[in-house]
DNA sequence: CATTTATTGTATCATCGTGTTACAATAAAC
DNA sequence: GTTTATTGTAACACGATGATACAATAAATG
């Protein structure tokens, strides 16, 4: 289901957290053209898993879900997005947990709180890969980014998971301004649109995405790039000219009544 | 939290449901130009709120929505979408159901699983007024229809379930098509512009809407229908011509893959 | 240093969807 | 038959996007 990243989590009874509700995310970045998702792997057993976490007795769950990216990338003020709410009784198994607290020396009983059904809210997040630091916890192997379409076999519905993840992904991003959250803050028209390329899987007319996005009012001429290409210099983009907000959201809705 | 509507959850520690969890459905109907939303009473308490429920321990967390959905309508195959999960700490006020509990003779202790912190699944279900038949489990006094704009102060925060699920429901309307599923199967180009615009709170243009929905090409024209008026006479419409799925969907993705 | 090469920035036109106006086609009242 | 109210749709304007073309470089080449 979902790791755990400190001893409070490894009370046997779980004490301090929501019982049965747990946080899955799907961490995105972009890199070599590549649109890549943090994984997790548990020590010992060859288990992958997406990132995840349990909520704390007052966390709210957005909190929680923060946290649980924050934790894991070292980055704060990321975007994030709750996205679906995992809860078949079909994804219900046990099994791998057992695998793992075996793995590590333990033989949990099966009334262990980390034995029973979980639903998993699914949260996904768009990070900066350059400024990443991913950063596993005691318990695992590893952090680590991989290529979306090299990605290991994940443990129970997280390859679902990230499906549903990279679908809700591709329908924000005509939608609203989070694109930006994948690159540094510099970057030139072309780097946009490969970004765009990639996460839609298809090409793109280069003067049509240029003006849409200029069109926008969001971007900012910040300098040219002298890439040593035997080329014109393409213009570096910076999002948000005056716009303090980059793009952060919470999902939470601004001025909304119901009269 | 939300209502309880067999003797199943009577039972004080709540066996065979899974803790922490609830479900809040806002049900929208459409009548007399009005949006409306299905919202039950508490008995000798004054305490509004949306119909609600829990998950039974093998039950699908959807299935769950469908269960409550039907039980306070009497109809099957409805449009349902989950769209948010609540889960503040501040939500948490076990107050409302001490009243309720109390209202009804019986006198909780703190520990008691209802008097705990839930976490709310959020669904919105768009259904045919004119089949409907609310009906309110033993628990409630009543299960009534409510103009959208007319609402009684509901418990917790309702008030704020029901205002993002009119934003969702927003949203969707523009990109997917289930305003049907607010109408009885035959209908006039008025009737459902009339429907878009009580959702959507503003005036559309006759002649563009009538020729943006003939050319989704999903109306079958079914016959004239005479309405005794001193005016041409429209014609009556139906949702899918060979289509038989009629809207309704369970979130689920078609056809995703993650190469 | 002129020429070539690769890429960027943008102008231009075609096409499509939608906003807007106008008008013909009724069904019932008078 | 004429009037009245509403429906169905044609016609035009306009803006956004698809698609093509071309000028403007930065570096390599000789």
């Amino acid at each position: 289901m979902d790791d755990k990243q400190n001893t409070e989590e490894r009370n046997e009874d779980g004490a301090g957290f929501l019982k049965g509700i747990a946080i899955d995310a799907v961490i995105f970045g972009f890199h070599d053209n590549q649109l890549k998702v943090l994984l997790i792997e548990y020590k010992r057993t060859g288990i992958f898993a997406l990132p995840g976490g349990f909520i704390r007795d007052k966390e709210d769950l957005n909190s929680a879900a923060r946290r649980v990216v924050t934790e894991r990338t070292g980055l704060q003020n990321i975007f994030l997005d709750q996205f679906y709410i995992f809860g078949d009784y079909s994804r219900y198994d046990p099994e791998p947990f057992k695998t793992i607290m075996r793995a590590n020396g333990r033989n949990p009983n099966d009334s262990h709180w980390l034995l029973q059904r979980f639903i998993s809210v699914g949260y996904y997040a768009l990070v900066d890969f350059t400024k990443a630091k991913p950063s596993p916890a005691a318990i695992f192997d590893s952090c680590e980014w991989y290529d979306l379409s090299e990605m290991p076999t994940l443990v129970q519905d997280h390859s679902q998971i990230v499906a549903r993840a990279l679908h809700t992904l591709r329908e924000h991003l005509d939608e609203k301004l989070i694109g930006f959250n994948l690159l540094p803050l510099d970057f030139t028209m072309g780097d946009l649109q490969n970004l765009y390329e990639t996460i839609l899987d298809k090409k793109l007319l280069r003067p049509a995405f240029q003006r849409k996005m200029l069109s926008l009012g969001i971007l900012e001429r910040v300098a040219k790039k002298w890439t040593g290409g035997a080329h014109k210099a393409p213009y570096l983009y910076r999002f948000g000219s005056g716009n303090t907000d980059n793009g952060i959201v919470d999902n939470s809705i601004s001025g909304i009544s119901t009269d």
